[in-house]
DNA sequence: AATGTCTCCAACCGCCTGTGA
DNA sequence: CTCACAGGCGGTTGGAGACAT
């Protein structure tokens, strides 16, 4: 079935916009903000569709972006991040001011992504929580991984997570969901995080392995059963602030790990 | 100088989620 | 509870510029 487009495309002009566009688009936004985006090019005069202005508007044209170059210390920020969030581009830019998701996403898949598989070993080291594991998943590098196949839960967990990482480490945790990952976890109390660790030095050898492997006969679900044993990976439960402090700190700065 | 190839990024597309009627 | 709508998100693409031959 064939969507319909999410708005009258006829009239309506695509591809890149003009100066004279740009400001009639910020005129009409200091003026009378934005409160409607379907209805604000027509109200401005814009023969663009809302979607399209909102995107420039936030990628673009909004004063507090930071235009140039990301530093060394941004890339860094991002590739930590995404190791912790996965794909979730705003999660991301949330967490670096200035920063648009759109933004960040080019710079991951022209620069970072390419960076990481070329010095996989410098690089900072792969997650070891729900999202890792989700992207495992997603990948189809190891669909038998007994985690939640519910999409809904797995953004849950992310969520979890993402509050986590984002809230003050002195405020209380948010509850668990109902089904976390792996049965372990089923036991934590709802003040509770948990965060999957690897058991021994072997085991994390042979996760980061896996987790950075392009090999062919990991794309193939064929080969998977001989793949990573997860029973190596353990859950972790964080039960006071102290604990928080601790893991919030390994995940954030992963150079504190010792070397592979 | 001309042509082909590659890289990068702004913008689009379609799906998902939240919200209100 | 259901439906429609709007906003938000992530994946993808097309074209311009850079670079190589």
């Amino acid at each position: 079935m064939v969507r319909a487009p999410c708005c009258e495309k006829m009239g309506l002009k695509k591809g890149p916009w003009t100066p004279e566009e740009d400001q009639v688009l910020i005129a009409y936004i200091q003026r009378y903000g934005h409160g409607n985006w379907r209805a604000l090019p027509k109200q401005a005069g814009l023969l663009r569709c809302g979607k399209s202005c909102r995107l420039r508007w936030t990628n673009y044209l909004r004063p507090d972006i930071k235009r140039g170059n990301f530093t060394r210390e941004e890339e860094e920020a991002i590739i930590k991040l995404h190791e912790l969030l996965g794909n979730r581009w705003s999660a991301i830019a949330a967490r670096l001011p200035g920063r648009t998701d759109n933004e960040i996403k080019n710079v991951w898949h022209t620069h970072l992504k390419k960076r990481l598989h070329q010095n996989p070993t410098t690089a900072s080291r792969p997650a070891v929580g729900p999202d890792c594991a989700a992207y495992l998943r997603q990948t189809h590098r190891h669909p038998h991984l007994d985690l939640p196949t519910n999409q809904q839960q797995q953004r849950q967990q992310q969520q979890q997570l993402e509050m986590f990482l984002l809230e003050s480490p002195l405020s209380p945790p948010q509850q668990q969901s109902s089904s976390d990952l792996s049965s372990p976890s089923s036991s934590s109390s709802p003040s509770n995080h948990t965060i999957f660790s690897i058991k021994d030095d072997e085991s994390l050898k042979e996760f980061n392995g896996y987790y950075w492997s392009d090999a062919p006969s990991m794309e193939d679900p064929s080969t998977c059963q001989e793949g990573f044993n997860y029973s190596k990976l353990q859950p972790i439960q964080l039960v006071d602030n102290e604990s928080m402090d601790f893991w919030l700190n390994l995940l954030v700065e992963t150079d504190t790990l010792p070397d592979i």
